[in-house]
Order: structure tokens, then C-alpha cells, then sequence
DNA sequence: CAATAGATGAGAAGCTTTCGCATTCGGAGT
DNA sequence: ACTCCGAATGCGAAAGCTTCTCATCTATTG
């Protein structure tokens, strides 16, 4: 169960967290913003302040529940931990984000770490490019 | 000579646009902030707005003259485009960079652009974890 | 050297994120 | 169930980075 999650993490069973838990169970591999959260709950009926959503992320984020990237765009999105490790590829005019695993890079990349004096942690790689399906990324083109 | 890169973008040869390029420059490898590039060059006895470093990085990087990397962090840093590609290896608690290259990686990167249908830019891979050189990132520590 | 399109600086404003604080709530012990 | 205390919440204010507005100034062209 979520709630067991929470308590795990040393933090309180709270309805908002609960929420949020669910929300996030929901979006399955989609990457949501602090903000996409907030809204998403107060449109499902929900009373709840985004100081509370920013918070109750990274509170995840720190107990392992939740990872946060920071693709380009200025903000960060969020999706479950779900236990497999892998990387992004994003696209910086649209946004679109795609999850891949490529165990030659995963080698190569633990390579240059070692190189350079780093440890990799969770979330580690993301590829930048444009996407090249012409939908989402044209409107954007249109816009910027 | 630097004025020359900034005509053939299209752009009027100003004071602010040839200070700014050359801080650049003597920048060599660091990735400066917006604010870095202010703040260095009002230290100089340069009279410049921030919104005009801001612009002007955005022009010179419309124009392919100056690379935005957008780490963890929050804010955007900037490095001259010196022709050679690279990737960047990003110290998630104290910000620092190194830039590296690998074959190996650029082709499997390519396989999966392909494979999602991407296209990779100028800027596209970075690679996140935490430094293991104890001075820079105990520093961070203490602050978090 | 004059005319004009473009660039600048200063401050206001926008956006995401965090903080402060009074109020409310979860859960351990009774 | 009841009480109590520390933790969590929501709200508004505030912080940090970036962009916008606009009046003034400047680089280029003829």
C-alpha cells in the first residue's frame, strides 16, 4: 500500500500526500511539474496549497519515493521511483520526454565518472535534442 | 577578430556585445551565469544592464556563438562555442563541470535519437552525480 | 552628417520555488 | 474513544532567475 510508503519515509499519512502519491501512480510515465500537481488535484476537487505540493516532492524525492529532473525549461518535473534506473532523452522545443536504457552508456558513463573523480547517483543522464514528430513540436516552433 | 562573429549573427557591433564576448573568452572552459558575466564585468568599470547580458546571451546563442546548459540549479550558464563538441559530467551538490568526449557514447546517443525519433542538437548529453573531490563539495554540504 | 532601425539601461513584472506563521491534523499513549 | 504534542498544512509574502517595457541612446547607411 502507498500509505506504507509514506510511513517508511519517516513522514505522516496525510491526505495530501496520500493524494499526491495516487496522482503521481496515475501519470504513470508522463513527467508532471509541481504546478501540473497542484492543478491536477484542485481540478479532482481537492484542497490543497502548492507550498504543500512543493514540499510533500521534495520530501519524496529525498525518501526515494519520487524523482525530480531538470530538463530545460526552468522548472522541474517529477515521476515515481518505480525501482528500474533509466535515462532521457528530451526534447528542449516541445518537452516531449522519452525514457530509455542503453547498457553500453551505462558502462562508458560509470567510465568517465571514474575519471573525472564522480559518483553517479539516481538520475544521471539526459540526452537534448529536438523531436522530430512534427505535432507537439511544431507548436511550439509556432509559439517561440 | 570578435566583431566579425557578431555581424555575420545579424547583430550591431555595441560595446555591451564585444565586453561581453570577450569575458567569454577569457572564460576558457568555465561555465559563467548571467549574473557572473554581470557582475564581472561591472567589476571591470563596465556600465551594462542585466537585462542587456541577458539578451545579448540569448542572441549570441541564437546565433550558435555561445552554448546555454541549463544544470541543476535553477539558472542557465553559458560557455563560447568553440566548434568541438562535447558533453558535460555535472556535480549535482556543488556545481561543478568537466567536459568530456566519447566516442562510444555519441554513436549509441545517435541510435537511440533514432530510435524515438529525435534529433540531437549542439548541446546534448549531461551526465549527473556528485564529485568526489572532498573541497569544493563539503562546502556544499555545510550550506544544505 | 542626418536619419533610422536597432540596442541599451533601469525598473517593473513574470515565473517557479521557498519561507514564515497561525491553524489544523495524525498518531502515540491513556 | 480522548487528549496532547509535534508535525503538516495553507495562505500570503518573499526570494531568485529571467523577461518585458519604454524612454533614451547609438551604430550603420546613404
Amino acid at each position: 500500500m502507498e500509505d506504507q510508503h509514506i510511513r517508511n519515509a519517516g513522514l505522516k499519512v496525510t491526505v495530501p500526500r496520500m493524494k499526491i502519491l495516487e496522482l503521481l501512480e496515475k501519470s504513470g510515465q508522463r513527467h508532471v511539474s509541481a504546478e501540473d500537481v497542484y492543478k491536477m488535484l484542485l481540478e479532482a476537487g481537492e484542497e490543497i496549497g502548492l507550498a504543500t505540493v512543493y514540499r510533500v516532492l521534495t520530501q519524496f524525492e529525498a525518501a526515494g519515493l519520487v524523482e525530480r529532473n531538470n530538463f530545460e525549461g526552468g522548472y522541474s518535473v517529477f515521476e515515481l521511483n518505480r525501482g528500474q534506473h533509466h535515462d532521457h532523452i528530451v526534447c528542449v522545443l516541445c518537452g516531449k520526454v522519452a525514457e530509455f536504457y542503453d547498457e553500453t552508456i551505462e558502462k562508458r558513463q560509470q567510465k568517465i565518472a571514474e575519471k573525472y573523480d564522480f559518483e553517479i547517483g539516481d538520475h544521471s543522464l539526459t540526452i537534448y535534442g529536438h523531436c522530430l514528430n512534427a505535432d507537439a513540436c511544431a507548436k511550439r516552433n509556432e509559439k517561440v
